[in-house]
DNA sequence: GCTATTTTTTAACAAATGTAAAAGGTGCGC
DNA sequence: GCGCACCTTTTACATTTGTTAAAAAATAGC
């Protein structure tokens, strides 16, 4: 039922019997653009895996929204401190686009890295793999200028670019959206 | 032999039999002040948990450092390339004061994660940790500014604001060091 | 204790970014 | 097609932060 899942990225490291664990405790899930999936204030009990549209993750301020994350297809989703701590989050996800998900109960993902050596070593891999694309966002925010990093982001993310509102790329660039049109401007 | 490491925080979480197994592969190595313990240019083969001693990872830029990482008895301290993808990294780390630490080859501390579910989900745990704080860091950078994040690093981390240079502190903040100078001399 | 070296602070000026408000665009429902 | 809501750009000005250089202070080694 689940098979053409094996194929997407995320899963293709796992050997067949692995897949099939966890293969057990999906569901699909679709949502329409504009759905908050993961609420701030919540101890949010899913774990997701975007499989269509995009979303992004965003921290309440006092008079701002930082957006310091963004999913396409491919990409896993889930509130931190739900996950790691079992407590509400500081984060929001909201979907940008009608979206297609693989739904997985944290309890029963946490069931499955108990229970499975290769699948807690994938769950390592994932939040390895998380925590070195973060580590290197935050350098770049020392070493490269705000315009450089709009460059590298445009370059490297031309279809977030094209379908994401500028005001979330600002924050998610650290500056504020009149900063982003003047770089916009500039060339 | 190693039973007093038991007790250190990171292993508190083992049970007896997962840390002796951990134990076996374990070698206490000491240190000066100024070491270059892991270089951003090399493959480094080990992971290392820092017993005493303070510690700082930097990247090296064009005409500046960044210090994004400081360490602190009970962290841990590997190159991120090294231990995830097994290539050269953009980190180095240099000991700040004479250290004491706890080396374990990365070879082996995948055999134990291959070998061990328990001790896989401890490493998964480590990752999820340091990535939710490396999230963190990244979001303030945005709310917070430069005076308020130095006010919350003071109040955090009063021992290296004693302990280490403020130029690597300013570089941390992200700011440079004379604006660092600025926030200090005010009130 | 003295000198050499490094770190930190201060100063003056330049550049980048933020704030607030207005103007222009865009999309969507009616 | 019109009007409304929201997004983006532009403008003018304020503020923060960076840059460079020098002085002052702290530290390390002899």
């Amino acid at each position: 039922m689940h098979q053409p899942l094996k194929n997407i990225e995320i899963f293709t490291s796992l050997s067949d019997a692995a897949f099939a664990e966890i293969a057990r405790y999906i569901r699909m899930v679709s949502y329409p653009k504009g759905t908050l999936l993961i609420h701030a204030d919540k101890v949010e009990p899913y774990f997701y895996i975007l499989q269509s549209g995009i979303a992004r993750a965003y921290s309440d301020g006092e008079n701002q929204q930082i957006t310091f994350w963004f999913g396409e297809s491919g990409s896993v989703l889930f509130s931190f401190n739900s996950y790691i701590n079992n407590k509400p989050g500081y984060e929001n996800i909201e979907l940008l686009e009608d979206c297609t998900l693989i739904q997985i109960r944290l309890t029963d993902l946490f069931k499955l890295y108990n229970a499975n050596t290769e699948i807690a070593n994938w769950g390592r891999k994932m939040a390895e793999h998380e925590l070195i694309a973060t580590e290197r966002r935050l350098i770049d925010r020392s070493f490269k200028s705000a315009a450089e990093r709009y460059q590298e982001f445009a370059g490297h993310s031309p279809s977030l670019l094209k379908r994401v509102a500028l005001k979330h790329i600002a924050s998610y660039l650290g500056v504020t959206q009149v900063t982003l049109s003047r770089i916009r401007a500039e060339k």
